[in-house]
DNA sequence: CGCTTGACTTAGACAAAGTCCATCGTAGGA
DNA sequence: TCCTACGATGGACTTTGTCTAAGTCAAGCG
């Protein structure tokens, strides 16, 4: 059921209520929720779960490589649980949507050396932006 | 000799000895000062400068489009005065030490139809990331 | 030049997002 | 079942940024 719980599984992850609750809340595609956002879901599962436990939880799950920090606007942090495929962003400058895409191309080899200045250069983030359909027709 | 002062003449801005310090303290290449290090320098020329003024004034300069703002971390904002050349950064995993680049190619015709959900996509941005040559020796 | 006025500046309160810590509770092995 | 190291908790604290009320001043006008 729980993809995202499946593979905390087996991984020597002590599992308690509410790292499973949590790890429920995350579960999905496009799924980019702030750590209040999983917090709020999260209580209603287990009304007494602390914000310094949803904190903690997100944070090894980043340490894991199970889950991904996008940080798409100077908010919050966003959490993604779909870290096993290697994707960009595509967000509404409207209402803040955000969908997975997944370029052509490799953007790593568009930067020549001669712009590189020495640097050993070893990832790219690429944040696509625009207006979503439900706002475009608003 | 700043050469945003100059842009910023001549738009009917009214000119203040806080207006013409921040101007100053933000002009060069490659610059991208956080809001507080704007502040602390032009403390040093200017000591009675307050924090709120560093931040009306760094976003009046935004509005304008004389500056830009860049968010590389989940940290602070940073400032860049290289507005009028559309370029994107290459960022220090270590140190944050952050170049201007321009890579070849354009990456939003990278993003086929089928990728785009029904957004009108009009912008992109692309961070670089990896180890610069001081971090690299150290 | 000096007045007037609306735009600009200021200090500090406030807010959002996140971290840290001392203490309490419990998952899971012996 | 018992033990204990690891996890959870609430609250204080930090960082980054916004807002407001009151004071100040740049610049046009006479
Ligand atoms: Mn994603
Ligand atoms: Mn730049
Ligand atoms: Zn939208
Ligand atoms: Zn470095």
């Amino acid at each position: 059921m729980s993809d995202l719980l499946e593979r905390l599984r087996g991984r020597g992850w002590r599992m308690t209520a509410q790292r499973r609750v949590v790890a429920e809340v995350l579960d999905g595609d496009h799924v980019h929720l702030t750590a209040d956002e999983v917090h709020a879901r999260a209580v209603t599962r287990l009304p007494e779960i602390s914000r310094a436990t949803v904190y903690n939880t997100l944070g090894e799950m980043v340490t894991l490589g199970e889950v991904i920090e996008v940080t798409t606007d100077r908010r919050a942090k966003r959490y993604d649980p779909n870290a096993h495929r290697p994707h960009h962003h595509l967000v509404c400058d409207r209402c803040g949507a955000i969908r997975d895409v997944r370029p052509t191309g490799d953007p790593l080899s568009d930067l020549p050396a001669g712009e590189r200045f020495g640097f050993m250069v070893s990832d790219v983030e690429v944040t696509y932006r625009g207006v979503c359909p439900e706002c475009a027709s608003a």
